[in-house]
DNA sequence: TTTATTTCTAAAACCGGTTTCATATACTAA
DNA sequence: TTAGTATATGAAACCGGTTTTAGAAATAAA
């Protein structure tokens, strides 16, 4: 490998004047460019990273914070955000939060000491301490409470969405609906029980029927008997995730209750697994793919200009109707 | 943030001699080593990565390359690889292979100039270039064609796998079974479409019927019609890998043909797919997280003694009987 | 013509670690 | 007692870039 230094001999140079030219940066003659740029091409020379990372402090390394990346949701964006990191000359670490570091000093420090220029944090296990020890490190957080000062926040329409749906299920006739809402703890959670609320509370003649779950198949699999045995004739399900709708419909099926003929049924996600699987499901659909790559797009942005201010982004949602709500489509 | 040199001076020695204590290398007495320890504790040091990788030509960094990570495969190897390499204290860098970079240069470059430690392969897209090029990094390559000099190749029995798949076809009473197999560039899916033909041999009463798919949803649901058209009574699918079998149970599914009454449908990989699909799908099981530990593990062990020949370990497949092949279990 | 100002370049210092080298002291073995 | 080895430590060089400093040459302004 050869080195900035026997680039500089090879030109007849100094290594700083490389260096001005490799940064485009500073004063160097057209003619020592050329001769520069000319043995930079011959010998094939890469500046070295890490060499560069230590004088500038910088990695060209941002991190993926996710609670864990088999949850479909996560690979989306993770594809997402490595495209746009990728085009713009970044790497991508991945970190699986979930029941490692409780208390994310780990992660801290790693962020610290390996210079990583950015981070997206798309998860709940460990946010309040990343804000709070705050690093100085560029963020990008996704589905957080009310954004976290200086950094930018991206989410979606979690109420809204949550009106969609529950409005969907009454259009294609649902008189009794429930609704299986995820951890409170989780704002998306509690906008879209907000917005199931809102939506029920607009017709005079319906209650609201809510029951908790931990957006998990198990979760709503299990949700699915605790409403049936105080709300017999409910004929609609609007779960508070995609994962739960996929636990709900799988646990209708083994109690032999059709779906969409006897009990409708909306996920919120759009992760890929909806229209796979059968009966394909209606949901709220989030750009996911796109999320991961705004969120990318947001950091590097803050990466080049640390002084940007809070930010907050709010997607817009869509309803994808889908078999488990249309008879007609069965 | 503390430097080497903060420390030194703090307890009175050399940044050499804090040094020796940091990597717990060479002579240092007693009584410097505790007043050292001391002083690192007190001032929360903590040695910056970079500076370390720069000097060591290492980054305590290990990358792996898939082809797509929203490809449900690859997010539990990718989990099982991200926990063995947090355990050992590196970090996980995550490439996607598919379309960006056809010739794997720009991830020699990468892996390269960022003194990346190991790299564990486990797409087709790049691999003879990365082979070709060999870039002296360690590597851990997933089912790669009959491994590759000076690395460490894992796979699984597809050859074994594929038979047991078949034959329990056989045993729940199929008579008339057609493979659709993957590309066949890829070595898994060659092995298991002789898996398959072995088995359909070792009958004289059967007759082989393949059909090439691409590993995809929607190549399984296309190979269907194909199938059906020449063999309209088959009674048993034998799909290269998950992601097929579901595009085939779902095309079947959309031809009311029922699964497994009219057509037992078996898969072959064990993503998680597999268990919550509706029917829920009998697979050839991989044991994907543990390869994904496995590969981190021996890619570390090659890190740490760079001189271990060439190895090949297979690890054992095994049948997951689920409803989409029994009856009874409907 | 003289003084500023801009352009250009190399030497040296720096980023924050590790490692080699040289030297000094304490122990062993001959 | 002397040579040889193990222990202990700091100064300096190094990893491979960037950046500051300082000075030279060219150009512009006074």
């Amino acid at each position: 490998m050869k080195t900035i230094r026997d680039v500089a001999k090879i030109a007849g140079v100094s290594p700083a004047t490389v260096s001005r030219v490799l940064n485009n940066k500073g004063y160097v003659s057209e003619e020592k460019k050329n001769r520069i740029e000319k043995v930079i091409r011959e010998v094939g020379f890469e500046p070295n990273q890490v060499a560069r990372g230590l004088a500038k402090k910088t990695s060209k390394t941002i991190a993926l914070l996710v609670s864990d990346i088999t949850n479909p949701f996560f690979p989306e964006l993770a594809k997402g955000a490595e495209h746009i990191a990728h085009s713009n000359g970044f790497s991508l670490l991945l970190e699986n939060t979930k029941g490692v570091d409780q208390e994310g000093t780990d992660y801290i420090k790693l962020l610290k000491n390996k210079y990583i220029d950015g981070v997206i944090v798309a998860t709940h296990d460990i946010d309040k301490y990343l804000l709070e020890t705050n690093t100085g490190i560029p963020m990008v957080v996704l589905e957080m409470e009310n954004g976290i000062e200086n950094t930018c926040t991206i989410k979606v329409d979690n109420f809204h969405g949550a009106m969609l749906a529950t409005q969907h299920l009454l259009d294609v006739g649902c008189k009794k609906i429930a609704h299986i809402y995820g951890p409170l703890y989780d704002q998306t959670a509690y906008e879209r029980l907000q917005g199931y609320q809102q939506a029920i509370r607009m017709h005079d003649d319906l209650s609201e029927i809510t029951v908790a779950g931990d957006f998990t198949i198990e979760g709503g699999q299990s949700a699915v008997s605790q409403i049936l045995k105080d709300y017999p004739d409910v004929d609609g399900l609007f779960a508070g995730n995609d994962l739960m709708a996929v636990g709900v419909i799988k646990e209708l099926s083994r109690l032999k209750i059709r779906v969409p003929e006897d009990i409708a049924v909306c996920g919120f996600d759009g992760i890929y697994l909806t229209r796979i699987f059968s009966p394909e499901i209606t949901t709220i659909e989030q750009p996911i793919y796109e999320m991961g790559e705004l969120a990318a797009e947001k950091l590097i942005e803050r990466i080049n200009n640390p002084y940007i201010n809070q930010e907050i982004i709010e997607l817009k949602t869509k309803l994808v109707v889908r078999e488990s709500t249309s008879k007609s489509l069965m």
